[in-house]
Formats: C-alpha cells, sequence, structure tokens
DNA sequence: CTGTTAGCGCATTCAA
DNA sequence: TTGAATGCGCTAACAG
C-alpha cells in the first residue's frame, strides 16, 4: 500500500509536490514534474488513507444516515419500499460525488452526537427525528445536519428540512372522499407517538372535513403499532361492530395494504364494504387488487434534494430554501366506492 | 473534544494509562487510577477519534456491505423488501458489536477493493457478486469477506458464504407443482445473467420435471430485465398466444407478484386461468390476492449469520462451516391450481 | 503499576 | 516551482 512519500520517493520530488498533484493545485507544480507523478500516482496505484486524511483535517467525507426508528429493523419499517427508496437514492447520490455513506439506526440523541464526533462526519442526514429532539442534535453536532421528514417547534432555530405536504396530501384525499359520498371516515395513523407527518396528515384530513355540513365526521384517529398481531387485532373490529363510517385513511400505504388483506381475509369486499385509502403510493399501492387510491410522493427525490441540500451546507454555499416541502398528488384507483353512484 | 492526552493531563496521568483503561487493560493499571481516569473520561465526555485509530493500528471498525447490482438502486432492487431485511438485520448485528456500517453499491470489483484499502475496512459483506469476479476480489483485498448468496466456480479457493438451498428451493416448489398435475411451466429468472441462484433454483426446477415421465416439461427460462416495461411486455405475452403451460414459476416473489398484477389487470383469472409460484416468502406475497405459494427463506439469518462469519474472520477464530446453505421450506397458499380437483 | 517516546499518512505552514 | 518540518490523536514498544 504506496504512500505520498513512497510515490514521493519513487517519482524523485518531494510529498508535498505529491500532495500538490493530487489536490488539482497545478499552479503549484510544473506540467512535466506534475506528469511524471501522474505516471507513479498511476503506477503504484495510490490509494489514500482515510485515518491521516481525517486526522490531518478533521474531515471524514462520510455522510452519516440515521434512521430514528425502534431498534429493531422490522418488518414494519425497513422493508416498507418507501424507506429503501430514500436509502437508495441518498446512497447512489452521496457515492457519486465522492462520498461515503454511514447508515445507524437508533433512537438516541447521544448516539448521533457521539458518532459525528468520533467520525468527523462531514454532515448528517436525519430520518424521521422527533420534534423534541432535533434542536438538541442541532447544538450539539459541529456537523451541518438536513433533516428529512421532520416537523419543527417554532423555537427560532433554523432547521434543514425535506418534506412533504403532509397536511395538502390528507386534505387532497379527504376531499376526494367526501366528493364520493363519504361522511364519516376514520384515521389510521403509523405511529402510536401521533405527531410529524402523521399529525399533519391528519390536519389535513379534519380541514377537508370540518369544511363541510353537519354530519361529516373524521370520526376518529387509531394510531396503530410496531406489533403486527395488535393491529390485527384492531383491523378486527372494524369487521364486527356497526362501522359508523363508511372510509378508512391509511396514513401509508404500507399498512393499508396490510389492512385490505385481512379484511379480504375476512370476507370483506373492498371497496363495496368499505372504501380505503393509502398514503406514498409506494409499488404495492399499484399491485393490490383493488389498485388502492393513494396519495403520491417522490421518496428518491427527497433523498437526492437532502444530499444536494447537504453539499451546499457542508460548501458553506447559501440556501434560499432551507426548508423545502415536496408536493403531492392524488393518485385514483379502485379502492374508494363512490357511494353517490347508483 | 477533548484527547487522551488532554484527559492524562486533567487526571494528571500518562497518556498510556488512559489508553490501558480505555482498553480495558486492568492489569496495567490500578484500581484507584482506574476509578480517577474513568472520572474524567466520563466528565469530558471523551470521544475517540477514528481517524487517529485507523492511523495508529489500521484497522477501522467499519464493515463495508456491497450490493453488486446495477448502478441505479431502482425499484426492482431496493424496494424488494428482500433486500432491505438483509440490510436491517446486517446493519443492526454491527452496530450492536461496536462496529460500524458503510453502505456502497457498485458492479466494480476494482471500486471494492479501493473501498477497502481506502477505509482500512474491518471486513466486508459482499452481496450478490457475479461468480467471475468473486476470486478477484478475495485475492485482491486484506480484509476478510464473507459473501451471501454467491455461488462459486471450484476452484480450490476457499470462500466464506451464507447462502441458501436454492435448489432445493426450485425443487420442492416444482414437485408441489406436479402433484397438483402441472405437467408444463416457465421458469423466470430475475436477471439476464442467469448465473448464482436464479441457476440454481432453476436446477432444482428441472431435477423434479426430469424425475417424471415423459409429457412432463420446464418449458422455458426466461429473464427478466431490470426495465419494468420491458417486463410487462413479457408478460403480456403470456396473455395472448395459446399457453402451453399452466404454471409460472418466478424466481422471486417480487416479480411474480408484478406479473399477477399485471395479468389480473388483463382479465386473467390466477389461479384458475394460469397458476403462479414466487420465491422468498416476502411480505407482500400474503398480502397479495391470491395470496401466493411460494418457498419461504429468512432474509434476517442470511445477514445475522454473514455477520457472525465475519466477526470470527476478524478474530481469526475457526470457522466449522464456511459454506453455510440455509434451509428452504415450502409455503402453500392459494397461487397455484389444482388440476387434479374437479 | 506508570511514563516516555516514536511513528502511523497526510495537509499545511514556511523557507528556499 | 519545489522541499523540509510540524502536528493531528492514538497505540505500542520500551524503560523505569
Amino acid at each position: 500500500m504506496p504512500t505520498i512519500k513512497y510515490i514521493a520517493q519513487k517519482a524523485g520530488v518531494s510529498p508535498t509536490t505529491v500532495t500538490n498533484v493530487l489536490h488539482g493545485n497545478y499552479a503549484r507544480v510544473s506540467k512535466a514534474t506534475r506528469k511524471k507523478v501522474e505516471k507513479y500516482l498511476k503506477k503504484y496505484n495510490y490509494t489514500p488513507n482515510m485515518g491521516a486524511m481525517i486526522l490531518a483535517q478533521n474531515d471524514s467525507r462520510i455522510i452519516g444516515v440515521i434512521m430514528f426508528m425502534e431498534p429493531r429493523w422490522n418488518e414494519t419499517v425497513l422493508e416498507d419500499p418507501f424507506s429503501s427508496a430514500i436509502l437508495g437514492a441518498i446512497e447512489e447520490e452521496i457515492r457519486s460525488i465522492g462520498y461515503f455513506f454511514m447508515l445507524h439506526t437508533t433512537t438516541s440523541k447521544e448516539e448521533v452526537v457521539r458518532l459525528a464526533k468520533t467520525w468527523k462526519l462531514a454532515g448528517l442526514i436525519l430520518v424521521w427525528v422527533p420534534s423534541n429532539i432535533s434542536p438538541i442534535i442541532v447544538d450539539s453536532v459541529e456537523s451541518p445536519v438536513v433533516f428529512i421528514d421532520s416537523h419543527f417547534n417554532n423555537d427560532g432555530k433554523k432547521y434543514h428540512n425535506v418534506g412533504l405536504k403532509d397536511e395538502e396530501g390528507g386534505y387532497l384525499i379527504s376531499r376526494y372522499l367526501i366528493s364520493k359520498g363519504h361522511k364519516n371516515a376514520v384515521f389510521f395513523a403509523n405511529d402510536t407517538s401521533f405527531e410529524g407527518t402523521d399529525l399533519h396528515r391528519f390536519k389535513g384530513c379534519l380541514k377537508a372535513f370540518n369544511e363541510e355540513k353537519e354530519n361529516y365526521h373524521l370520526i376518529n384517529k387509531i394510531l396503530l403499532t410496531k406489533e403486527r398481531s395488535e393491529r390485527y387485532k384492531t383491523y378486527s373490529q372494524i369487521t364486527k361492530k356497526e362501522m359508523p363510517y363508511t372510509a378508512l385513511i391509511f396514513s401509508s400505504d404500507y399498512y393499508a395494504t396490510e389492512a385490505i388483506s385481512y379484511l379480504q381475509d375476512c370476507g370483506l369486499n373492498i371497496p363495496d364494504d368499505i372504501s380505503i385509502t393509502g398514503f406514498d403510493d409506494n409499488i404495492f399501492s399499484r399491485m393490490i387488487h383493488p389498485h388502492l387510491t393513494t396519495i403520491h410522493q417522490n421518496p428518491g427525490e427527497k433523498g437526492r434534494i437532502a444530499v444536494s441540500m447537504l453539499m451546499k451546507l457542508i460548501k458553506k454555499q447559501t440556501i434560499e430554501h432551507p426548508n423545502i416541502e415536496l408536493d403531492v398528488d392524488l393518485i385514483i384507483r379502485d379502492s374508494v366506492k363512490d357511494l353517490k353512484a347508483k
């Protein structure tokens, strides 16, 4: 494993010169020696030692991507095509600009801070951070930070976030349900904490239903747990009692899909017996039958924008829009019954 | 950011003593000084600098996980819940033993070698490496290497691999089809290269059909591409011509699911018009209707075993089983028609 | 049991 | 346009 020193010796120049060639400081090297050095660099297949680089310049070119989630990446989280799509896009983007991708899941802010220090991370991308700990992280970490899908308390701090028009999504899907004659619906949140995206989507639904006259109600919110058997129990109650609602609004395609499958197994017909909507427009939303009516978003775009925003931060460029909210689209498929049609 | 030197100074001891405390070399430190040092370590919240560690001992504690795939993590690869489940398990495992997880996708062996050198990787986990380049990587890299789902040419080299009884899986699913009266089937491979897992699954199918008398045929293999529209074209041909087969054997649930959805949209009834089987038993195999008859495997286990094997390699412990083939199970659901029933 | 010292590979002064 | 010297934080060999 050749070092700069070694190359320098072989080429008969000083280490400094080799460094200058490597860094493209061509103003400080004559063309002739530059060519010569490049030849030896290639000949001995020089590879930098990142350890030395970190030590010398306090920057690792590693971008840490932290997914905030339960200790275990269980089926309900990472197997959701939506997470993977974000990660895939981020990885590709980071790699293409010559940085490195360190992935970490945790729910501990201390762990994030420690990771950033230990590795002198060039930057951090934090996915799904609860709003109460984001300010702490931003304050304790030296590296620039970009959030994905976070919502913040209005504490005057400047956050960089790539999110979605969650509220508008909730509004759109609810308006659509109302337009099809649905007067009573239930909202299923992805998480028991019910904050962030869940909360905003819910607010959007609420807004739509509140615009209507009486008899229109977003009846309730139900918080789904990470435990599949418990969710099944929740779904099963839908089949039993006299349902005071005609539509189920899910805050993710993942759970909407799961519920449809479960309810179908119970003998229900979707959407004839009950209408169901999702959120995300993941691959499986169009693979199941009935195809799922849902809100579209582009997870890859989220990841890519997050990386490019982070790079601007790293390079200390100015950022015009520190808080991006990507657009949503209503995707009408077949999981909602038209109650007005006869 | 306190350093060892700084802590040593504050505690009134030498850096060596601090190091010894940090490394648990308690034989070289008196209990009293140990306590004292620990106090200061905590007080100043000491965090190691990995750059210095890499430099000093040529080991980064980073485990590089390389996914061999097309430059773009597109929907067809990472959004497959199967990949994410492997990654999730690996990440969790690596983190729990105090190592770090660097994720990289590529198809270039040079890139793998460079990454390993640049970061002095503690170890490498290579997923889905084509058999022709695995020996090259093993030879060019200093770090221990564990493969996942690779198959090797018999070149006498010692590989460490965590795989699956792919052939048995193919055999099981084919025997099942035959038992239900299916005499002619087609095999759909996940990749155009048709090697590794695809090939072995196919072989298993072939074996089952060849055991039968004449008139039993695994008619053909069809190699699916990464381009969705092309796959749709492939599926659509199934609907058009007079099908000389009654079952489609897919080498993954992912594509089986996709095909079912597509064919249903074309008006076909699964399994009445045609039977379809998958491979993997991912989450969506039981969410779609008809539920998919498939071969079960446990991706999380694959990831965890790979990490533990790698750790043994890193610690230079002996490995009894360098080539593990995990068991498969036939999962019978509703996507295969019983042709013998009337 | 404790401390001194040298060196890992690189970037970065500063001098020539 | 080139080179020599210094230090980043840590480990390990050696000395006490």
